[in-house]
Parts: structure tokens; sequence; C-alpha cells
DNA sequence: AGGGTGATGTCAGTTGCTGACATCGATGGT
DNA sequence: ACCATCGATGTCAGCAACTGACATCACCCT
């Protein structure tokens, strides 16, 4: 499916992915709404595994610790598979319809992560305000991530913006 | 151009759109870069105020109390047209191409921030952490402040979002 | 008057996407 | 073994968003 890489996004047209595969325009249609979806199947898995690991964290976890420990969970998949990241990341970055789409994928992350907290009691808006801050760092993590060479892991980006994002929210400088 | 009120989004058709207005689709695609982008000129010059406001905050002030500022700015603005953004509001979440859209113009907000504050000499991840920061508590208040019949002035959602993320990153349970 | 410039119209074409209907293979019940 | 059913696929026709190329027209400047 990566005739994306080939040719870029846009000089792909539907009916010769579809070709590619051995399939039919309007069966590549009933398999994905739309020509962007094929590059965010993975986004269900890991909002599942977000919306899980938060699930389970202790009962007595302030908010930030839950969604923080979902994020380090997320990190590690991420290390995993860093090349497929890297491949799929620069696709997806130099075309605007798939940025657009990635957006709306990561508010989808961050309104589960709201509505996990507020299956916690977690009340509003600080359940929405929690899930939109981490997303943030995820965004934020994510791209250091993928820009950096240095072989550090995601993990890594992960606290340092938790520990960012804490120290600006405080009136901090740096 | 509220053909989009009457009808809905998607049952508009942009040749339809461009008669009401006594004009061609061809003039249509050449003032708008796509079907969307009508309803989010006004983005533009709020990424302006913002911007502005941002800089020119005390440059003792501390990053988050510059985005502050910035958020306060808007609100005022938007208390001004509250009738207007409603039936804008209406009609962007009918239609998730239009949500869609809104996420990119928020992200441009952010990104525009974040520069802003680079410039003022805040360093990376801390600029881009607070960007994020001020369009998340931008959001959440917007929605409140859209849902909620009560008077209460976009300004009050704004600060209960600011105090709100603040109590969270500093591990607070509400 | 004439020439340049910018906004608009005209036209033809591509491509994403959809609905309606046909086909076909696997599965399961009798 | 037969057939009914169902899910996945193919076929076809069509709409609407969007684009490039070229013509036209209004307006201004000299």
């Amino acid at each position: 499916m990566e005739l994306y890489g080939e040719r870029g996004y846009e000089q792909a047209t539907v009916t010769e992915i579809a070709a590619r595969a051995g399939l039919t325009e309007r069966t590549f249609f009933r398999h994905y709404a739309d020509k962007r979806e094929v590059l965010f199947g993975g986004s269900a898995l890991l909002q599942e595994l977000l919306v899980d690991t938060l699930a389970g964290a202790p009962a007595t976890a302030a908010p930030i610790d839950a969604v923080a420990a979902a994020l380090r969970a997320a990190a590690a998949v991420f290390d995993e598979r860093r090349e497929q990241s890297l491949r799929r990341q620069k696709i997806v970055s130099a075309n605007a319809e798939l940025r657009e789409r990635e957006l709306v994928k990561l508010a989808s992350l961050s309104g589960a992560l709201a509505e996990s907290l507020r299956a916690r009691g977690v009340p509003e808006p600080a359940a929405s305000l929690a899930g939109e801050a981490g997303i943030a760092v995820f965004k934020v993590a994510f791209e250091g991530w993928i820009e950096e060479t240095d072989g550090r892991p995601m993990g890594v980006y992960i606290e340092e913006g938790l520990d960012g994002l804490k120290a600006v929210m405080a009136g901090g400088r740096a």
C-alpha cells in the first residue's frame, strides 16, 4: 500500500492503489472511508492502548499521572517501530490533507483520554484539559523524537514534555 | 453566503453558493482555496490579534502570562460577536469536514503562539508547549462558552481553563 | 488611443466518492 | 447433495469538488 511513498500521496490515484492491491476502486472505498484513512488505521489501536493504560492506573493516581502513564505506554510502542513511523510520517507531513487528518486523529485521542478520565470521576473541565494537555505533550514529543537522529527513545521526550509543560503552567520561563 | 445555514453544508453545492453571490463556480475557487475556507476567513484575524497581543506583553512576563493575555484579548472579541459565533459554530459542528478544518486553524494558532514566544526568547520545547497549552485552554473555554446559556463572558471560561490546567499540571485532582 | 493589469467567465477534464444492482464463493441447515 | 443465505467483490452510472488553459472585459496609466 505504500505506493504513496513512490509517487507521493497526490499523484497516486485510488484506482492505482486498488489495482496494486488486486482490487477495485469501489472495493477500496468499502474498506476505507476515504483515500486518507489508509494511513490512519493504526490510530484506533493507539487510542485503545492509551485508554486501557489510563484505565489501569491506580484509582488514587492524580489525573495527570494517569495520563502520563498512558503516554509512556504509547512511547514504548513507537520505539518498537521507529522505522515504520519515520516512513509514514514523511508521507503525512508532505501533504496538507494528510496533516489535516492527523489532527483529527489526535483530537480523537484527546477526547478519548478525557472520556476515560471522566469515567474515573474527574470532573469537567479538568478531564478535557488533562486530555488536551496529554496530547499536546504527545505532539511535541513525537515531533522531537521523529526529527532527532540521536537514538533517544520517545519516552525521554515524553518526560521532557511533561516536565516542560508543568514548568510552563507554573509560570516558569523555560 | 450563509446558504450553509439553510440547507446544510453538504447540500449546498459550490455552483449554488457562487450563483447566490452573483458569481461563477470558477470565481469562487479563485477567492477560496476550497469549499471549506469560506467559513474560516476570520481565523487569520484572530491569529493576528493573538500574536499582536502576545508581542505586546511586557518582556518580563512569563510565557504562560503572555499567552494568557492573548487569550483574554481574543475572548473580548468573541463576546462582541456571540450571535455570529453561535450561528457559525452550529454549522461547523454539524459537519465532519468543517470540524476537520477547524482543527487545522487551531493548530495554526498554536504554531503562531509558539513562534511568537520563540521571538521573545523562549526556548523549545517550552514555546511549543505553551502554544499548545494556550490553544487547549481556548478550545475548552470556547466549547463551554458556546454551550452555556447563562450570559457569562468568554473571559470567565478562559480564566477557569487557565486555572484548571495549572491545577491539573500541578498534580491536582479537580 | 492604446497597452497593460487584474478580476471574471467559459470550457473541458480529472478524481474522489456514492448508490444501485449483479456476481460469486463460503457456510450452514435440511 | 441441495439450496438458501450472506458477506465480499465487481460493474456501471453519476455527482460534485477542484484545476488548467484561454478568452473577455473593465479600468487605469501614459
